[in-house]
DNA sequence: CCTACCGATCGGTAGG
DNA sequence: CCTACCGATCGGTAGG
């Protein structure tokens, strides 16, 4: 038991580490430093220095999904979903701040098999929401010219969500989420009419 | 002059290295082997791994800056200046796709006072857009709630496009920053009159 | 969790 | 642009 706290805390200590400094550039003394241990002590935890990024990027990806299976698994308009599927991506990167930085950041550094299944993993979440504002166009409640430019975009914005978030800052995460869809929804220019 | 055609190379080789493996993870020997030579020759052209990451990020700050000072040095609106800008921003990515990807995921690397100079000139850029939303805010052109929250999710956008743009796609960088003005200025959701 | 240590590799220099 | 090489550091293992 103390050695799963311990081996949390290594992890844990390794995700912030590689968040500000970047995995490659991460050493393992550097991290045994932080924990006030050797080196060598560190692999009673754990087998490799990667596989503590492999744990981060799946744990996130899992999230991830999760969360947009919570926000489509509810009935309503796909105006509606793609809501509720913005208000969990944000929640996910605010609860899980730098574990979400080394995922969107570091994942380059996984050896295979680990990258591949991450590559495929977060193409598949593009396609799910990529499907979402497909559906929602074939319906007539959206519109825009390309739907895989689209999402990009409003993906590239969600992530960088963690490179300013600050917990201590006065948006909430709710917040955040709630300025995103007025903004994807209704853009920043001032209508006559529907604003 | 060879020696300056070789220097060019060097940075182009080194710059398509760290897009690929990251700057940390790149050695001086890999960089060499990709040359064809012995990685202390490199040192007849550079100074220091470090200092090719230096001249990257520093010539797209440039870049970047140049752009946006072009963008806003025309009369018209703030809606004109800010499609002006995203069509600049776009065109620079696009054009530098390469080095733009390793001043976003590597400027980390750089010490100082490079790192803090390269810090402000970020911050600065972003109060360039920020400014310019602000402006067109006070104007009643533009709505929105928070201007930081909305310059932040417009530049992680645009930055996105280096991880998705491809030159032999479909899409041409004009045609790109017409999409991005349309989803910014109009959203996506249909609206009934000024859509 | 430690000491002691491994082979490999790092960025970079000397001298030509 | 090369050979030869430097000290430092890397991820990780053996054995306790």
């Amino acid at each position: 038991m103390s050695l799963v706290n311990r081996k949390e805390q290594i992890e844990q200590t390794a995700t912030r580490l590689f968040k500000t400094q970047g995995f490659a550039a991460t050493s393992m003394r550097t991290l045994a430093q932080s924990l006030g241990m050797e080196a060598a002590s560190i692999y009673a935890h754990i087998r490799s220095k990667e596989e503590i990024l492999q744990k981060v990027c799946f744990r996130l990806a899992n999230d991830f999904f999760t969360g947009f299976q919570n926000a489509v698994s509810q009935p309503g308009t796909s105006t509606d979903q793609l809501q509720a599927a913005i208000v969990e991506h944000v929640r996910v990167i605010t609860t899980n701040l730098e574990a979400a930085t080394v995922f969107q950041t570091e994942w380059r550094h996984l050896s295979e098999p680990y990258l591949g299944q991450i590559i495929k993993l977060q193409t598949e979440y593009e396609a799910k929401f990529r499907d979402l504002l497909k559906t929602g166009k074939a319906k007539g409640e959206f519109k825009f010219n390309d739907v895989h430019l689209t999402t990009r975009v409003l993906l590239a914005s969600l992530n960088g969500i963690a490179q300013w978030y600050n917990p201590d800052g006065i948006l909430t995460p709710t917040e955040i989420a709630t300025n995103f869809n007025s903004i994807f929804l209704h853009g920043i220019v001032k209508g006559k009419i529907s604003n």
